[in-house]
DNA sequence: TCATACAATTAAAGCGCTTCGATAAATCCC
DNA sequence: GGGATTTATCGAAGCGCTTTAATTGTATGA
């Protein structure tokens, strides 16, 4: 054993200069001569030095860490939306050298050892919250002070920065091609409607309704109070389908769980999908390959909403006067069956 | 502003005490007295306290930290199997005060600027790898000294921790229950042979199948060499099932993912499952309930395997001379409709 | 009663880095 | 040409903790 890993004092050895200066190298700081810099390189390479993160973290009170925060609903749910949203984060934090410390929390702050242990520890340098979040939340991060970026949610009470998808123009996507199906009665599927994603894709539905001149009564928009999940679509379908004189032919869905929900829901009543009833969704999650017809779909990047909310994060750690930004990804309609259509994919213009 | 955050300085000077004691009690350590821990529980809870996770770290030369190493076609897999090992990874480590950190790694050690910075950095204790690894990760681990433990996965040649589930009784009570539906032909439907996971339940399947004297031939046994996805599960079927005198009655298939598959390939072929095709499959996944029929299943439990994984790896990290251990969880049959049962629970015994 | 052991507490020396202020050397301007 | 700047480097303090060895106090045994 005895060899014992390399501190930066070795390498201040190795290369004939102080540990100041090799300090200055390491952290990319100014007035440091070529030839020093290169000196310090190459003794950190002969050394296959690396510094100590918990050094540096100490001296330079940072913590080099991004706190992914998760409701415990939305990460136990089976489809990999958020996990995937939690890779693209992984990844671009590598870039900027981040650890991302990911966290589940109840729906909002309650006792004191719910809080997460990296807020408590004050082990992180800012926090993404992905997902709906009880305000509460924001509240106890803002007291403590740290930057943070919401993903796919928002909070107008708390003016704080946000990632999220284009979610009107996507609903807008979803109707437009319907109608050039030849759709003329179209209803629509949602649920937690206060969530700001749906209730822009509602909006957005409604818009585009309007703009194609097409029938679009509120007795068929079918909100189920309790949640998105597939058995809220089904639960939605059936209220909108049953007891009543005219039914729409076809439905567009606020997220691909509803959406599948709901074909379940037709299928039980022998109906058939496309046919009878066509369906579009949002997010093009995985089941929506295995379903039956596969489902058209509105694309959501979850990894391109990982990967912003992290630079988005990064500058404002970085930056003294951090300013509140609102990022928006595109999207895109992807044609499978479920609507009745050839396949194909349709991007926002 | 100003009022900076309570050192252990902090807590020593309100307890009266010296900063070596408060550490004392920090770290549970022995020759303190019970008055005197008590006054340091108390000033540090007046004072919200909270030891500075990187000093430490420096001081102890520990990180706190767990790694979390998948693949990245692991992680990138639309099913949340490994998601869900993590987050029993993730709920366990907070019991040990350990954070986890994830990252995803190319099939095997290439550059070493692919290697995870934490192993580079030295930021971690130790190790868990989830699933199937190139050996060259095993052997890049062993060389650092750190403890590791793998998740449903093998290697024999690195003589090394692991946390598994009962593949073998698994695949018997799979097999077994078919057979007590009645049926008499059974064939298997798998991927990735050399698996140790599929391997064992290939070995489960066949050693009933002899106990329960039912026919299993070995062209019965299709294998994609390609993968364990639904795809290869879609193939393996046709393989299986076309240009064949005689078919099995009933298939058990390495894994949800195929059985799935297979699923899919049945009803193209204007085939019912189960009334044609029995199908059970193993790991229960989400999307077994919502293909159609549902389908029978052993249940293998996820966040258990991930939490199991901590606690051996703690265990290692915290004794002076590791045992390599290995443990495995029990599993049960679900059964849904793809086999053409009644619906219920079959524990193994 | 005095040396001996043991328990409880503490002072002080780091852990490996960053950063501030000092120093020395090079460049500038009138 | 000489004081004023600027640039490159370094020494040393300190980040907040752990840990070792030393110190004090108290109980033990002969």
């Amino acid at each position: 054993m005895s060899k014992h890993r390399p501190t930066i004092a070795d390498v201040a050895e190795k290369s004939g200069l102080s540990v100041s200066t090799v300090s200055l190298v390491l952290n990319n700081k100014t007035n440091v001569s070529p030839q020093t810099r290169s000196k310090v390189q190459e003794a950190i390479a002969d050394l296959k030095y690396y510094p100590r993160g918990n050094a540096r973290g100490l001296a330079s009170r940072v913590s080099g860490n991004i706190g992914f925060i998760l409701t415990e609903d939305h990460f136990s749910q089976s489809e990999p939306f958020y996990t995937k949203i939690f890779l693209g984060t992984e990844f671009e934090a590598r870039n900027y050298n981040y650890y991302v410390l990911l966290t589940t929390v109840g729906p909002s702050v309650k006792e004191e050892k719910q809080i997460p242990r990296f807020l408590l520890e004050h082990n992180v340098d800012g926090v993404i919250i992905a997902g709906r979040i009880g305000s509460s939340w924001l509240e106890e991060i803002n007291e403590r002070g740290l930057p943070m970026v919401l993903v796919d949610f928002d909070s107008p009470r708390h003016n704080v920065s946000l990632v999220g998808m284009d979610n009107h123009s996507g609903a807008r996507l979803a109707v437009q091609h319907l109608c050039r199906e030849g759709h003329t009665k179209i209803g629509f599927i949602g649920g937690d409607i206060k969530h700001p994603s749906i209730a822009a894709r509602l909006a957005g539905f409604r818009e585009e309704c309007k703009f194609q001149k097409v029938e679009c009564r509120r007795e068929w928009e079918s909100i189920d109070e309790h949640g998105t999940g597939v058995e809220n679509g089904a639960r939605a379908a059936r209220k909108l389908f049953l007891n009543r004189n005219q039914i729409p032919t076809a439905v567009f869905a606020a997220n691909d769980a509803m959406a599948i929900g709901c074909i379940q829901f037709v299928k039980s009543q022998k109906l058939s999908v496309p046919k009878d009833i066509a369906v579009v969704g949002f997010d093009n999650i995985e089941a929506g390959l295995h379903v039956d017809p596969r489902l058209t779909t509105v694309n959501v990047q979850k990894e391109e909403l990982g990967a912003l909310a992290v630079r988005r994060l990064v500058e404002m750690i970085k930056s003294e006067t951090p300013a509140v930004t609102r990022t928006f990804t595109p999207v895109e309609l992807i044609v499978r069956e479920s609507c009745g259509a050839k396949n194909g994919v349709h991007h926002v213009d």
